[in-house]
DNA sequence: TAGCCTCGAGTTCA
DNA sequence: CTCGAGGCTA
């Protein structure tokens, strides 16, 4: 290297080109890189200056090369030197354990072993390596003659564009290689927070995000996208050191081609279905879309014996789930008001299946969501299901249906037709009325399932003793009887006492849970815990002023206003003594004194399942020593309990702000047992 | 005053 | 879980 100056220019040229091919292949394929990218950047920036002053040492496969050409017109067709095939499917592990036994008795032996890899949903693409060189790309076709991308895919960092070759071997004179190009889901909602920044309208999914930006007539465009691509096969076989497709993918991998590090080898069809079933449940964890596991049969020599039909091979086979995005009509935009007022739009759907589950709602947000989507009612609409469990609907499916119209927020509360608010600035659309019955009906529902936790009575009981004028508000709930909570269906002797029973039973919950049930404007969990300690009943709490009020920990002018405003309303303070004189509790107990601990001051994050205990037991055994446990990370955080099945958002913050990651072993540890 | 931290609120299905 | 917004701090 130190001679660097002494090489011909053509020399020093190619010598770059190989070292910045081969960094490449370290960070893109590997996921290993070995040098910095500042170095890897040097390096770069002395390959452009010597083709700058050396115009004809230019290469089509030369890094330098990967960041787009000017915009053609047309995409050539090409013929592919061998066809595509295409995979048969199979969805039940029934019909997979048909087609093993058909591969079985025509190979005439049960002695199969099988590879099994993530089902990429992206766009399928054959790459020409002459000599050991890119020279070609094609999208699939028809499986035989597909359109030439070839300067788009050059853009593709995880592709090589030429091989890595041990020394002194030679590369073959033609090598076709297989392959699934897409869009990291991370890359996908960056792409569609642009477009959306931009006023356009977001890409419906993935896949045709990827193969919009694969068929980019300009490819500066096309560079700008952070596709990637998994190698999953060979064209042609033939004169490679490899016998088996398990042996190709290592081979691959070790020649520069970026393979699916998931891939399994199997000896028996049980392991394959076993595989099959883990990945519907795992495939969340990836940052790619899969619709399924394509099975091949390892051995060449059965391939071949096996053959194809129709350019299907015989030899292997797609086990499809159900996808995680589905597309299905959106009859209707229902409004429901909060507790607090606020109207919140939510769609009815036609049930669809989406990720393995029916789907027949999802929330909207808010009226500028709904348009900055540009949905509709009536449209076709795409729902996904990624990541997290939480139906969403992404937009809609191509061109709106005819006759639909944007969405507008009505004018009126739909529940007590008082006029809607919507102030400056504020996303929310709300009810003013104080007196709205919606406000009531959720805000028991909210005493009912959170703030009392009372078993055995839930929201659908709520609504029915709503509805029947039973029970309108907290305090009849607590005057409810046994022979009127009978009336309603579902409730037999036995379930109604223990019900009522539990209603009671609920009147010992600790102040703190009363107030957080009391609906009062920013007081949640943790603001209703800070009132509790601070104030320590709620006779000091009502008579105090906004000042004092801002004296607690994490309220400011705002919330303070909101507090104090609510207790001068004198149906609140009737609120307030109508409890009380049923029994329930107005004074801070033992219970919510701060503990003092080993771990006071240190806060903690948990996310996964823990086999021990469960969260809320961990929780509580944490702060049982003086910890916070909150429920997100950032930097002040003393660490991160990982359990099984992470949520991903936190383990990559985590990462990132290199916030200590504990087993549950060291919270084990941590806790001194 | 910006940017981080934290909290509140609403949410789907089996 | 995610978003929006208030509170807090450098």
């Amino acid at each position: 290297m130190a001679s660097s100056r002494t090489k011909s220019p053509k020399k020093r040229a190619a010598e770059l080109r190989e070292v910045l091919d081969y960094h490449l292949y370290r960070y893109h394929v590997l996921d290993d890189p070995e040098i910095a990218d500042a170095e890897y950047d040097a390096l770069y920036d002395e390959l452009v200056r010597l083709e700058e002053a050396n115009p004809e040492l230019v290469t089509p496969d030369s890094p330098t090369q990967r960041v787009g050409a000017p915009p053609s017109d047309k995409f050539l067709k090409v013929d592919h030197p061998s066809p595509m095939g295409s995979l048969e499917k199979v969805t039940t592990d029934e019909a997979l354990e048909k087609w093993h036994q058909d591969v079985c008795k025509r190979l005439g032996t049960s002695d199969v072993a099988y590879v099994t890899e993530p089902k990429i949903d992206g766009l399928s693409i054959n790459l020409i390596y002459e000599n050991g060189a890119f020279v070609r790309g094609a999208t699939r076709g028809d499986g035989y003659r597909g359109e030439d991308v070839t300067i788009n895919l050059r853009t593709i960092k995880a592709i090589s564009m030429r091989m890595q070759l041990q020394n002194g071997e030679q590369p073959p004179p033609l090598l076709e290689v297989r392959g699934e190009v897409y869009l990291p889901l991370s890359g996908f909602n960056e792409l569609n927070q642009r477009l959306i920044a931009e006023g356009k309208k977001p890409t419906p999914n993935p896949r045709n995000a990827a193969a919009g930006s694969l068929r980019q007539k300009d490819s500066s465009i096309t560079a700008q996208r952070p596709l990637s691509i998994w190698i999953h096969g060979l064209g042609r076989k033939d004169g490679l050191p490899a016998d088996g497709h398990w042996d190709s993918l290592l081979w691959l991998r070790e020649h520069g081609f970026r393979t699916n590090p998931y891939a399994e080898r199997h000896e028996d069809v049980e392991s394959v279905a076993r595989a099959c079933r883990e990945w519907e449940r795992r495939r969340i964890e990836l940052d790619y879309e899969i619709d399924g596991i394509v099975i091949k049969v390892d051995s060449f020599d059965q391939q071949r014996r096996l053959g194809s039909l129709h350019e299907r091979p015989r030899w292997a086979r797609a086990y499809k789930w159900a996808p995680m995005t589905a597309q299905t009509r959106l009859s209707k935009i229902l409004i429901r008001v909060g507790r607090t007022g606020a109207l919140n739009p939510w769609a009815l759907l036609e049930p669809v299946e989406v990720g393995g589950v029916t789907v027949s709602r999802a929330t909207l947000h808010n009226e500028e969501d709904i348009n900055r989507k540009d949905i509709r009612e009536g449209d076709i609409v795409v729902v996904q299901r990624a990541g997290d469990v939480i139906p969403q609907i992404v937009g809609p499916a191509g061109e709106h249906q005819p006759g639909t119209k944007p969405f507008k927020m009505p004018k009126k509360c739909p529940l007590c037709g008082v006029d809607v608010v919507k102030p400056e600035g504020e996303a929310m659309h709300r009810c003013p009325n104080r007196a709205c019955p919606s406000r009531g009906l959720e805000s028991l529902i909210n005493w009912v399932q959170a703030a009392a936790d009372i078993e055995g009575v839930g929201e659908q009981s709520v609504r029915r003793l709503w509805d029947l004028g039973l029970v309108r508000s907290v305090p009849e709930l607590y005057r409810l009887t046994k022979e009127q909570l009978m009336e309603l269906d579902g409730y037999a002797e036995i379930s109604a006492t223990n019900a009522i029973e539990s209603i009671q039973a609920s009147k010992q919950v600790p102040f703190n849970r009363v107030l957080f049930g009391l609906n009062i404007p920013d007081v949640g969990w943790v603001t209703a815990v800070n009132l509790a300690r601070h104030f320590e009943s709620v006779d000091r709490l009502r008579d105090a002023s906004q000042e004092e009020i801002e004296e607690v920990e994490g309220i400011g002018p705002e919330r303070a206003e909101a507090i104090a405003e609510w207790f001068s309303d004198k149906a609140n303070r009737q609120l307030v003594e109508d409890l009380r004189s049923l029994g329930l509790r107005f004074e801070i107990g033992d219970e919510l004194k701060p503990v003092e601990g080993p771990l006071t001051g240190h806060t903690y994050v948990i996310t996964g399942t823990l086999e021990g205990f469960t969260r809320d037991e961990a929780a509580a055994e944490l702060e049982a020593k003086g910890a916070k446990v909150l429920n997100s990370v950032s930097g002040k955080t003393n660490g991160l309990v990982v359990g099984e099945e992470p949520g991903n958002s936190k383990l990559t913050k985590a990462r990132k702000l290199e916030v200590p990651l504990l087993t549950e072993q060291q919270l084990f540890e941590l806790l001194g047992r």
